[in-house]
DNA sequence: GAACGTCTACTCGGATAACTCATGTCCGAGTGATTTTGG
DNA sequence: CCAAAATCACTCGGACATGAGTTATCCGAGTAGACGTTC
């Protein structure tokens, strides 16, 4: 049970975009350059955050990725769920209806105690990661590191060479 | 991010065991049949929970597996760690250190905000599995479907063939 | 000087390989019960 | 009849194929800006 590498990227991404000031696009190519990461392969997380409705795409010259809505409303759960998709990691293969007494119409994913308990804590996992959003990680990271944000900005607009 | 199919038979097969007298082994032949499951890679699944330290194996006829210890000790977090492993599903990266003003002697994963709130979601989901044990799943079983028990233990004990 | 058409360069987007890890299978080592044989 | 030893069948245990999903890469479609040309 690993969670897919490019979560990290696209996390971390969106928390950069964070920075700039809206309306601003950045290009794959930049946000790769930030971090040292393959830009094709980081082009192709970014565009699942598109069809998630979290980034916004611009074609052409001065084009790019931007966020699609304010940080206030973009949770880590967002964009999660984006790269990795909606389903739960524990999927009730329903094998109590292969077992003695079970039955073709009941759902076990419901009335089996264990696929219960299994739920609960992935929603547990989920509401913990629904309850931050980026304009609070933004916060954090300035309180802390207070360079960061004019770094970051500067450096997704014009990348050093 | 999908959990190993194993989890979910490992669970099940705990489960069963709890309703045997203390002491008594089953064959991984007799669990597997039990759900209809590919015998050798339930082995497989068993011998995991051996090397954890919730099975304990007997080779020779009339032997098979059986729990370690009671099933008051036993929490679902124990059975899922021992199948999937106990390195967290988010893995920090570190791709701050290949950004601007990354340092060699920091340790990411700590410094690392994103890193430090997918930490939480995945302490919340380990908190809620090991606040639940094969007691009180059995318990709750034994409370909600009443024949299971009987069952369970006559199908373990003599197959039908 | 201004407006229009063309052209170019830059961007995303999806289709296409390579590789890792989970899935699935097999046969050999070990062991305890059973049977057999001798006293 | 009893005991001891050899046999045997059954079990786990790890080593060996297979397949799906993630990782990684490439090139084409589309677009906005820039340039040159013309009125």
């Amino acid at each position: 049970m690993k969670m897919a590498e490019g979560v990290e990227w696209a996390l971390h991404s969106c928390l950069n975009m964070t920075w700039l000031q809206p309306g601003r696009a950045v290009s794959a190519a930049r946000l790769a350059a930030f971090y040292g990461l393959p830009t094709a392969y980081l082009n192709k997380q970014l565009q699942a955050l598109v069809r998630a409705g979290i980034l916004r795409s611009v074609s052409g010259p001065r084009g790019g990725f931007r966020l699609a809505r304010a940080p206030e409303e973009i949770t880590l759960l967002d964009v999660v769920t984006a790269i990795e998709g909606a389903e739960e990691a524990f999927r009730c293969a329903q094998i109590l209806r292969q077992g003695p007494g079970g039955r073709a119409d009941v759902d076990y994913r419901q009335a089996c105690l264990i696929s219960q308990a299994m739920r609960r804590a992935d929603l547990a996992w989920r509401r913990e990661l629904a309850g931050q959003t980026l304009a609070q990680l933004r916060e954090a990271v300035g309180d802390r590191y207070p360079d960061t944000p004019r770094n970051t900005r500067e450096r997704l607009v014009a990348p050093p060479s």
